[in-house]
Formats: C-alpha cells, structure tokens, sequence
RNA sequence: GGAGAGGUGGCAGAGUGGUCGAAUGCGGCGGUCUUGAAAACCGUUGACCUUCACGGGUCCGGGGGUUCGAAUCCCUCCCUCUCCGCCA
C-alpha cells in the first residue's frame, strides 16, 4: 500500500503515475485525502480530550488522597463528560481509519517511470532475446504426450486422486523435478543467498502483508477450519519472516531462497494453455527474495534478472525477457521482468520466472522498515522472483530435446539426475 | 485432545488500581580515564500518530469490558512452557 504522505504531497503524480497502469485513482485518492484530513482533526480533538481526563483523573486521585471528598466527586462528574466524549470521538476515529484503510488498499502501487504504457500482454516489451530455437525431428510431440510415451508424468493418475491439474511424477521425471530444485537451490546458494523451508499455510496477516489479501483469496486454497491458506508462492512466507521488523542498515541487502511447493486454484482459467504442464493447481518453484535499501533496490532487481538469465543459459533453453506494460504488471508490482522459454514442440513461448520490485508496497503493508545511519527508520523495498517455476521448465526441456533415442538432459544439469537422457 | 503455569522495553527481570513508558541488571551508543584496549565512572538508549516547532496522544501478546483513573481487576482470542494422552 502506497505511504499516507506520498499521496498528500503529491497527489497528480500518484494519479497520473496510476494512469498507466489504466486505473483512474482520482475519485479514490479525493476520498483518501478528504478521509485523512478528517480522521487527523478527529485525532487532535481525541488527544485533547484524552490530555484533560488524564489531568483531572490525576486531581481526583490527590483530592481523595488528602481528604477532599467534595471537590472530588465534582471533579468526577467532569470527568465522565470528558470520557463519554472521548468514547464517541474514538468511535468515530476508529471508523475513519477503517474507511481509510479500505481505500488505501483498493489503490495499486505505483509504476516505475520505465513500464511502458499498455493495456495487455500484447503490449509488453521484449527487451532481451536468446537462445536458437531447436529443429525438432519429424515425430516431435508436446510434453504431455512425452509425458505418457516416457511413463514420467501421470496427469490421469493425478486427477483420479486429486483432481485435474495435479499431476503425479514418475521414475526419471520425479528424478528431473529433484534434480531441478536442487539445482536451483545450489545456484542461487552459490550467489550468497541463505535457504529457508517455509511452512506451506499462512494465516491471514501474512497473506495481507505480501497483497494476496484481501483482493485474491479466491485464487488461494483456504483451510476453514483452521483459518489459513496454502500458499500460492513462497515469496508469502519468506517476506513475512519480516513483518513488523525493523531491520538494521548494515543487514541490508537481506537474500533469501526457498523451494516450495505452490497451490493456486487458477478460478477462471479454461481453455487449451492449461494442457499438461502449462497451468496447474499445485506445483513446485523455486523463489528468491530480497530486502533491499530504497536507494539500491533497482540494482538489486537488475541483480536478480542477471541471476534468473543465467540459469536459463545453464538449462540452454532459449528464452527472452519482457518489461510488462502499465496493463499487464500486478498490482503490488513497481516493475517486473518476466521470462519466457521457447517449447518447441507446442511453438509457444511460456512464462517461467516473474522478477519484480515492489519498492516500498509490501513494506507499509506489513512494517517491514530499517533504521538508517542517522538512527531514522525508514520503509525497506522488497523483490522477489521465481528462479524458477518447474513445470514450463520441464515441458520446454523435454520438448525441445526430445530426440529419437530419448529426451537429453543438459550439460549442467547431469549432476544433479545422475543420467544423461530420460529413455522409455 | 485433557490439566496447569505464563506472556512486561534488544535480552534478563521487578511492578500495592493513581505520580509507570514502566525499577534493576545485561547489552548497545556517547564521553571521562588510557599510548591503545579492558576495567571503573558519567551520560544516553523503543515504536507509532499528530505538530513548522514547543508540545500532546497511543502502545506492557491481540481485542473487548469495569473504573474518575488499569501493566495491575474481568471477559475473550492468540502464543509459549510443564504434565498426561495420541502420533509422523
């Protein structure tokens, strides 16, 4: 959520800057700003209120205490006024900050002055391109028929246990998905990020705290009973391990990485780009996160799209990277690159990594802050991105080195499966 | 799941319903002393809202209540610990 003071001062930046992301704020941010000034005044007139009941409980407590009965109980009868108004202006405050609230949210963060304008992926800038697109032979087919030919994924076997989109790994491909997060993990240890294993339910601060809440619950799974959702993406837990914390100066830039499984119940996606591998309600990912200083987050994103470049140069699957337009970038979002590899056999490009900074957003959400050299505290900036998501990740590397005698592995990766080609 | 104990400042740990944002110790920071360091001594040391500032207000796990006045009493939720049961 955008910072009270940021929208004060600079009201026709913030609705013009929202402009490109096509969301007219200039009714919502009037009614912010009409909300705000009314919830301070209310705020100074509670606080007087408050300073006069606690001088006269203070009276009260020395008139009894040297025997002045009389004065006391007069002084009594003014104080019950004075809490009888304070309880009304509460009320009334209390009622201002949950509007505000409610409004506050409802407005998405900023783009960065760099997000081209748009309105839908079509509009999104390829801004980097790499990697020769493979010649397939003749009897080339898409994953989910390798999936079958090889016996190493079972989407049938999943539906009849949990339900389409769940799919069951098998033999050499249960041995590709571990090898693939082992990977992944390995790489981005090596780039001095510290490994977590998060817990999989969050509560709803947290789902709050990174922007899930209270606008997507219906695209997580939610356990009623006990009040928690699966999570959607690791990134949820790993940046509210920082929630209500102030960090120091010198702790920053914090790096963390966590494999985990992800749970999206993807309402309202139908259609033929959820075959196989494409979509699905439960599969496994790889995330980075880091907390950085304000002055330095831009670097660390670049930092971090070099990152997630190299593992698909590692992977040599030929990819390229787009700067989402003002339309298709996510509400918590400032700016992100997101990656697609080649699948040859389905001819498409799939979106693999999402790398985003989210400036100081998800911070005012959950109070994520530091204290700077001058002792000050100040919000952090949060990143994130996938490095990587697995499923496209395997659907373009078995497509495209699928070859007569078996589907290669590559180079990099060997180690990590222990053979060199998924045959039948 | 059952029974009990408890949640106070970075940590440890006091706190008769009134002068407690909170003793004390440790830690941190600044200073004196020292060639330097340690020790000792002195000072300082939370967050948030509001104000140009002075100042004012809120916060003792969360929420609600009693009272003129609550860290202190009551209700409720959450969490931690101990014992029992169950169990990967």
């Amino acid at each position: 959520m955008l910072q009270l003071s940021i929208i004060r001062e600079n009201k026709q930046q913030v609705i013009d800057r929202l402009a490109v992301k096509n969301f007219n704020a200039t009714l919502l941010v009037n009614e912010i700003i009409t909300l705000d000034e009314q919830r301070r005044s209310t705020q100074k007139q509670l606080d007087d209120t408050l300073m006069r009941s606690k001088l006269i409980a203070k009276e009260i407590g020395n008139l009894f205490k040297s025997g002045q009965r009389e004065e006391a109980e007069k002084k009594r009868a003014e104080s019950l006024q004075l809490k009888n108004t304070a309880k009304e202006l509460e009320r009334n405050l209390n009622e201002l900050i949950v509007s505000l609230n409610e409004k506050l949210v409802e407005l998405p963060n900023l783009p960065h002055e760099s997000v081209p304008p748009g309105n839908t992926d079509k509009d999104n800038e390829v801004i980097f391109e790499e990697g020769e697109i493979p010649e397939l032979p003749e009897t080339a087919v898409p994953h989910w028929e390798l999936a079958s030919q090889y016996g190493i994924i079972d989407f049938d076997l999943g539906s009849k246990v949990t339900g389409a989109g769940f799919p069951f790994y098998r033999g050499q491909g249960a041995r590709l998905q571990r090898a693939l997060i082992n990977f992944f993990l390995d790489e981005a240890i090596k780039k001095g990020y510290l490994e977590y294993q998060p817990p999989l339910l969050i509560n709803e601060d947290s789902g709050f705290g990174t922007g899930q809440l209270p606008d997507k619950e219906g695209q997580m799974y939610f356990v009623e009973e006990d009040k928690l959702y699966l999570i959607p993406t690791a990134e949820v837990p790993v940046t509210n391990i920082y929630r209500n914390v102030i960090l120091q100066e010198e702790d920053l830039p914090v790096k963390n990485v966590a494999y985990s499984s992800c749970f999206r119940r993807e309402a309202g996606s139908y259609g033929k780009d959820v075959r196989g591998l494409n979509r699905l309600h439960q599969f496994d990912k790889v995330e980075i996160v880091q907390i950085a200083h304000p002055d330095k987050s831009y670097n660390v994103l670049e930092e971090m799209k070099n990152q997630v470049a190299e593992l698909l140069q590692k992977l040599e699957l030929p990819y390229r990277i787009l700067k989402l337009c003002g339309g298709d970038i996510s509400f918590t979002s400032a700016l992100t690159y997101d990656f697609e590899v080649y699948s040859a056999a389905q001819k498409r490009w799939l979106e693999v990594s999402s790398v985003s900074n989210f400036e100081s957003f998800q911070a005012n959400r959950m109070k994520l802050r530091f204290k700077n050299k001058e002792g000050k505290t100040r919000l952090a900036h949060t990143l994130n991105g996938s490095a990587l998501a697995l499923p496209r990740v395997v659907a373009a590397l078995l497509e495209n080195n699928q070859k007569e005698d078996g589907i290669y592995i590559p180079e990099a990766l060997r180690p990590y499966t222990g053979f060199n080609k998924i045959v039948k």
